[in-house]
DNA sequence: CGACACTTTGACACGGCTCAACTAGTGTGG
DNA sequence: CCACACTAGTTGAGCCGTGTCAAAGTGTCG
C-alpha cells in the first residue's frame, strides 16, 4: 500500500466521494473528467443529517458555501417585515442551493428540511478557486446559475398569467420530471411538502389548493391521498400547463425548464 | 509617440474602451484592477446602434456572447405557443442581458430595444476564457448572475403575493433606483416603455395599468403625462412597496435588489 | 392629414381570497 | 389509555380586485 493510499483513505471518510455518486450528473453535469472530479471531491464536505424542520442556514446568515442536496428536500423562503412567510423554492437531490447569496455574501432567504436531509457543502471560496483551475468547473457553475436564472423567469411567467389550475399542473408536471431524472416514478411520487407550502410557492391560498386538488381528482388527472401522488393523466396536465388559457386550439407544449 | 500609442489608436476605434466607460463599474462593478479592465476591453467589441423595435437577438437564437446596455434600453421577452407576448425584463443602460442563455446556448427570450440603444458585445467563450485568468472577472460573472437569481425572486414574490398598486409601487422604486445609479435623478425620469409593456411584465392589464396611475396621481405620489414621470411621495411608493397589505402597521422596508 | 398604436374610461363577470366552521390525523400529558 | 390540544386539510358563503369587452380619446409618424 502507497502513502498515497492511505492518504486517500484517511479522507474517503470525511469526504463525499462525488466518484461515486449517482448525483453528480445532476448536480454538476457531464463534462467534468474523472480527475476533475477528483479535485472537487477534495473540497466538498458532508454534513451530518438535516432532520425535518432543521434549517439549513437562515436569512441574513454570512454566506460562505453552497450545497448540493444528496437525499431528502429542502425548502427556501423568506419572512417578509410582517412576519409572513414567501416560499422561494423546493430543492431535490441532485440540486443546488444557496447561489442567490453569492452577490451580498449574505444568504437572502433561509432554507429548511422538509424531511431528513443529508447534503454536501461546497465552500464556495475553495469552489472558485477550482474553477478557475478547471475550466469545465467554471462553465457547469455559470450554466446552472444560467438555468437557475431561466427557471425563475419561467416560474415568473407562471405567476403573472397562469390561472390556479395552469400553476398547479406546471408544478406537479416539475416535480414529476425531477423525480424521473433521479431514477424514481415520474407518475407515482410522494410530496414532500405539505399542502400549505405548495399552495404558498404557487401563491395560492390553502383553501385554493385543496379545492384544486380536488377537482384535478374529480377530472381523473391524479389521484391523491395525502402527500401520496399518482398522476392518472399527464398529458392532461401538459394541455393545462402547455399552453395559455385563451389559446386551448394551439398545439405545442412547454417544459417546466428544471 | 510609442509604437504602443500608435497601437492603441488604431484600435482604439474597434474597441469599447471599457476603461474610459462610465458604466464599467455598473456593469462589471469594483474589483478589476486597471489592467485586467484593459484585457476585457480587448475582447468587447461594439455594434452599431439599434434602433427602436430593432431586435439584439430572437428567441431560440444561438447565443455566443452576452451584452450591456450602454444607453437607451431593452425589453426580453418570450412568445408562448399561442404567440401571446411575455416580457420578462427590461434592461438599462450598466446592465447585462444574455445571461438566460448560457445553460442551453440558445437565447430562451427575444431582446429588442425600446429606442436607440447601444450595447457591448461579450463574446461568451472569450469572456469564459479570460474569467479562468483573471479571478477577479469570475467572480464578478457569478455575483452578477446571483443577483440576478435574487432579484427574480424577488420578482416572483411580488407575483405571487402582491396586489397591483404594490407591484407598481416596486416597479417605479426599482427603476428609480436603477436610474439612480446612473447618475440621474431618482424622481424624475421618461420610461423607456409603453404603460401595456410595463403591465406586461407586472402581469396587469393595460386598462389596469392605467386605472393604477391615475390613482396614484389622485394620491399625489407622482405626476405623470405619457411617459414622463415624477415621484411626489417616495415615501409613500416606499410604505407600498416596502411591506404585504394586512401589515401596515410594521416598519422596515425592503430593497427591490436591482 | 390619415392611419395606427397606445391610452383612457365604463360596465360587467369571475377567479381566487377571506372568514368561518368542521374533520381527520398526530402527538402529549395526566 | 383516553382526553386534549394542535396542526393540516376540507368545505361552504360571500366579497373584492382584476380581467375582459367595448368604445371613445390622444398622440405620433409617415
Amino acid at each position: 500500500m502507497t502513502s498515497a493510499d492511505v492518504s486517500d483513505f484517511r479522507v474517503s471518510s470525511l469526504r463525499s466521494a462525488c466518484t461515486n455518486c449517482s448525483l453528480v450528473q445532476l448536480c454538476l453535469p457531464v463534462s467534468l473528467s474523472q480527475s476533475d472530479v477528483a479535485l472537487l471531491d477534495d473540497i466538498v464536505q458532508r454534513r451530518r443529517p438535516l432532520q425535518r424542520n432543521d434549517h439549513l442556514y437562515r436569512e441574513g446568515d454570512d454566506f460562505h458555501a453552497i450545497y448540493a442536496v444528496r437525499s431528502g428536500a429542502l425548502k427556501t423562503y423568506t419572512v417578509s417585515s410582517g412576519g409572513e412567510e414567501q416560499v422561494t423554492g423546493f430543492h431535490l437531490p441532485g440540486e443546488l442551493v444557496g447561489l442567490d447569496a453569492i452577490n451580498t455574501w449574505r444568504h437572502p432567504c433561509s432554507a429548511e428540511a422538509l424531511e431528513t436531509t443529508s447534503v454536501c457543502e461546497l465552500p464556495f471560496e475553495r469552489l472558485e478557486d477550482l474553477a478557475s483551475e478547471i475550466p469545465g468547473l467554471q462553465r457547469q457553475l455559470l450554466r446552472l446559475m444560467s438555468r437557475e436564472i431561466f427557471s425563475d423567469q419561467e416560474m415568473l411567467f407562471a405567476m403573472a398569467r397562469r390561472t390556479a389550475e395552469e400553476r398547479l399542473a406546471i408544478l406537479l408536471l416539475s416535480l414529476s420530471d425531477r423525480f424521473a431524472r433521479r431514477g424514481l416514478s415520474a407518475t407515482r411520487f410522494r410530496l414532500p411538502m405539505a399542502r400549505s407550502e405548495l399552495g404558498n410557492y404557487l401563491g395560492l391560498a390553502p383553501e385554493t389548493m385543496s379545492r384544486l386538488f380536488r377537482r384535478f381528482r374529480d377530472q381523473g388527472w391524479l389521484s391523491a391521498e395525502g402527500r401520496e401522488v399518482r398522476l392518472t393523466d399527464v398529458e392532461a396536465l401538459h394541455e393545462l400547463a402547455g399552453r395559455p388559457p385563451e389559446d386551448a386550439a394551439a398545439v405545442g407544449q412547454r417544459d417546466t425548464g428544471y
